[in-house]
DNA sequence: CAGCTCCATGATCATTGGCA
DNA sequence: GCAGTGCTCGCATGGAGCTG
DNA sequence: GAGCACTGC
């Protein structure tokens, strides 16, 4: 039976039932899985660089022949060490005349004991490894460890290995992650079992002739110059010699690129689809007449910034089309998204329509509510000649106001409602909704987010409201191009003149003492402050609370810290070893901040209490709150002007950057001060230096994404980001580019040299894959 | 507390410099 | 199916930190 | 020595 790609993996050679196990364990069950696992690296084992001119911890690939082997006999295991003579670059062709001293080298394996009988005198082997000095660093002299090794089959018989030899040897060679463990069982699961599993894999691939299923239609291959997908999976795991490596490293040969623009073509061909269905669908078309207009001048902060119109024409002109809109309003904390909102809920409501706010919880809802009743208090609608209505719907209120709330919205007595999303989108009519203004904060939420839309519109007309979706996380651009693939994206990113820039800097938890001290000269200025922590309580029933953040200690190395004594006496207090919010708010209550009201909040305390410390700290009752990251979401609090986030190396950028947001909202100069504990890695310092330089939260997400991949971006998978198995969003954004047009292109008009089975090839398995991988199937 | 994964470790040679 | 053979590949181990 | 392919029963 010849090979498919479907195949299960039990059927290739070398894996028997053991093996198959241990490589489902890894999510690998067919030979397509299989040869979805890239090599993660590839080393030149063509070396052609002298001895002399290398340096310890480099590795190197040396061709030699054995001189002599001992095997050391020690108190464990024993050593097998192996003396190889260097054949001189360029000095293969040498007679002995030319009695030039060989260089030797010594190899040593450790209990190699079975490595005795391998290896004869004069035997032409290849070995690479890690050089290492050889005592008395005299430079030039050299051994190496543990290294790979070939015996290269003599002048005579070229045996069956030879072709083996020639994958290990004297070529770019993949390197794999290992499939199995490291234990007894995995050990067979190395990289060098893979290359020879997948290398058998793609000789019978090939020799079978069997052509597999080609997913990019070929007139679009070769007009991208792209390779077929087994010629691209091939080239990637068996480069041709010659291949640039660091084209492989960073996945930039053509094979790569294929593999890349095939996932990233589907995914915007479905993207583009969605678009174009909705571009069929019926909106409410909007007008802006001069008493729009005028009620938009009503509202206009004192100094719009030139972001801000130009958003506010963006979103002014997609109201205005007959398609409904779906636009993604992105805007840094404070650059005054909320009032965009505004002026566009106003172009609805004087076009005689309703306008929806949703927010996701309770707090911003009201808080939201609150601010628009301020903001419209007093004006007079142009159209009416009366007052804005707007109206709350909360959970948290009475039945009979709930009720209430609801009749007017239903009546169409209500202008504006604002709640909660859950609220708005299950149990309300609307009399005749225009425009749904949903504020994301940063719970994206990809499906949730039609399910108003959806709901008939009984009017005679199905018409669609517009959805205007306001987020205020900085998503970098390929990132939105794909989570948002189906908006239009219109970014605010320029904050109003006149703020100051909040200071940041970074301490260590030993100077902790200067830091609360000058927490408390802030509150006697009248100040508040928070102070965050990663976690709620100690180590022992740690929950970490976080439901959205990734636990970012998950990519901290450790840092390299060698001492062993340290880790010892640290070793005896285990846990305690992060400072959690509610033990420091007793630590801190009964010392440092002694005298001065402290509140705490955070994500494990019921419904009521959270609201009732969020209430206390907002009217000042409490000077400094302290909390886990739920605040992240939180409430504007203007008096509040510092922020210590502490165990700050904990944090991701995009978490810190939203946390410092959360100060500098009013007059006052602001702080930001992060805390971290002794170990720091490498990466975290990249983070808290970002932090400290830039205050641009496109920078920092940027950043971000490319510090840890777009899967670790916010938790992906509730935010209905798809899973690449080769694309990565931030190094393959050419590539998405090029995808994204094309894709475009094949949606509109096909190219004529394709075949109509050609075309619907691709369609199915647009479908297919739409199903099975993003789940976003049919709106 | 247990189970797992990751990581460091193990052991030794021979050295120079000048003459032909 | 099952046992036997032959083949290739091949570091083992302990301690430590992390997860469930 | 472990797994696997292959052979012979």
């Amino acid at each position: 039976m010849s090979l498919k790609l479907s195949t299960p993996i039990q059927f290739v050679k070398r894996v028997g039932d053991r093996v198959a196990e241990n490589l489902a364990r890894r999510g690998v069950e067919t030979v397509e899985d299989l040869l979805y696992h890239l090599p993660f690296r590839y080393e030149d084992r063509l070396n052609p660089k002298p001895l002399d001119q290398m340096k310890p911890g480099e590795m190197a690939s040396l061709l030699g022949d054995v001189r002599g082997s001992t095997l050391l006999t020690t108190r464990g295991p024993a050593i097998f060490e192996l003396t190889l003579g260097l054949v001189p670059l360029g000095a293969e062709g040498l007679g002995f005349g030319g009695r030039i001293s060989q260089p030797t080298i010594k190899c040593l394996w450790f209990n190699g004991t079975y490595l005795r009988e391998r290896f004869r005198l004069g035997q032409q082997v290849a070995v690479y490894g890690k050089l290492e000095a050889s005592r008395s660093g005299g430079s030039g002299r050299f051994k190496l460890i543990q290294p790979q090794f070939e015996i290269l089959p003599g002048p005579g018989a070229s045996g069956p290995d030879a072709e083996f030899a020639a994958l290990e040897m004297g070529r770019i060679v993949p390197v794999y992650e290992s499939l199995g463990g490291t234990t007894p069982w995995g050990a067979k699961l190395t990289s060098k079992w893979t290359r020879r599993v997948m290398w058998s894999v793609f000789e019978e691939l090939i020799e079978s002739g069997a052509e597999i299923e080609e997913t990019l239609p070929a007139p679009l291959r070769e007009r991208l110059a792209l390779p077929n997908r087994l010629e691209a999976l091939k080239s990637i795991h068996f480069p041709e010699a010659g291949t640039p490596v660091a084209d492989l490293m960073t996945a930039r040969t053509p094979g790569h690129k294929r593999l890349i623009f095939e996932e990233f073509f589907y995914l915007e061909l479905g993207l583009e689809l969605k678009r174009r269905k909705l571009r069929e669908r019926i909106g409410t078309r909007f007008e802006t007449t001069d008493q729009v207009r005028a009620a938009i001048r009503q509202v206009l902060p004192f100094h719009p910034t030139t972001a801000q119109k130009r958003v506010l024409a963006e979103i002014v002109g997609d109201m205005k089309k007959d398609q409904p809109m779906r636009r993604l309003l992105q805007g840094d904390v404070g650059s005054g998204k909320t009032i965009v909102a505004m002026q566009a809920a106003l172009v609805a409501i004087e076009n005689g329509f309703q306008a929806a706010l949703m927010a996701p919880t309770e707090i911003l809802a009201t808080q939201h509510y609150l601010s628009a009743r301020k903001l419209l208090a007093d004006k007079l609608s142009p159209l009416t000649g009366k007052p804005y209505r707007v109206t709350l719907l909360t959970g948290s209120l009475d039945l009979d106001r709930k009720r209430e709330s609801r009749g007017r919205i239903m009546r169409g007595e209500a202008h504006l409602a604002i709640g909660t999303h859950a609220l708005i989108e299950e149990k309300v009519d609307f009399a005749n909704l225009g425009l749904v203004i949903v504020d994301e904060q940063h719970r994206f939420g990809v499906q949730q987010r039609f399910k108003l839309m959806k709901k008939p519109n009984a009017e005679g007309v199905m018409a669609d409201p517009d959805v205007l979706v306001m987020t205020a996380t900085p998503i970098p651009r390929t990132l939105a191009l794909t989570i948002y693939g189906d908006m239009d994206v219109s970014v605010i990113d320029e904050l109003p003149p006149g703020r100051t820039p909040i200071v940041t800097r970074r301490t260590s938890e030993a100077s902790s003492a200067k830091v609360w001290e000058f927490v408390r000269k802030q509150v006697a200025l009248g100040h508040q402050a928070y102070i965050v922590y990663p976690i709620i309580e100690g180590a022992n029933d740690d929950q970490p609370e976080l439901d959205f953040a990734p636990e970012p200690s998950a990519q901290d190395e450790p840092t390299p810290t060698k001492g062993k004594r340290g880790k010892k006496t640290e070793s005896l207090f285990p846990k305690a070893k992060l400072r959690s919010a509610t033990q420091s708010f007793d630590e801190l209550r009964a010392g440092p901040l002694q005298g001065l009201r402290v509140g705490l909040l955070h994500g494990r305390m019921s419904a009521d209490d959270k609201e009732v410390a969020m209430r206390r700290f907002q009217r000042g009752e409490t000077d400094v709150l302290i909390a886990t990251t739920v605040i992240e979401v939180g409430v504007d609090v203007p008096n509040a002007s510092v922020m210590v986030i502490d165990h700050a190396e904990r944090f991701g950028l995009a978490q810190m950057h939203q946390l410092r947001g959360r100060v500098g909202r009013g007059a006052a100069k602001s702080y930001c001060i992060l805390m971290t504990g002794d170990k720091v890695s490498e990466s975290a310092e990249l983070r808290l230096d970002a932090m400290v330089h830039t205050q641009n939260g496109f920078e920092l997400a940027e950043l971000d994404l490319a510090q840890r991949g777009p899967g670790e971006f916010f938790g992906t998978r509730q935010a209905g980001m798809p899973e690449f198995r080769v694309a990565d969003l931030g190094r393959d954004r050419e590539v998405l580019e090029i995808a994204k047009s094309e894709a475009a292109r094949f949606a509109q008009s096909p190219d004529p040299t394709l075949t109509p089975e050609q075309i619907t090839e691709v369609w199915d398995r647009l479908k297919q894959q739409w199903q099975r991988r993003y789940a976003l199937v049919e709106a």
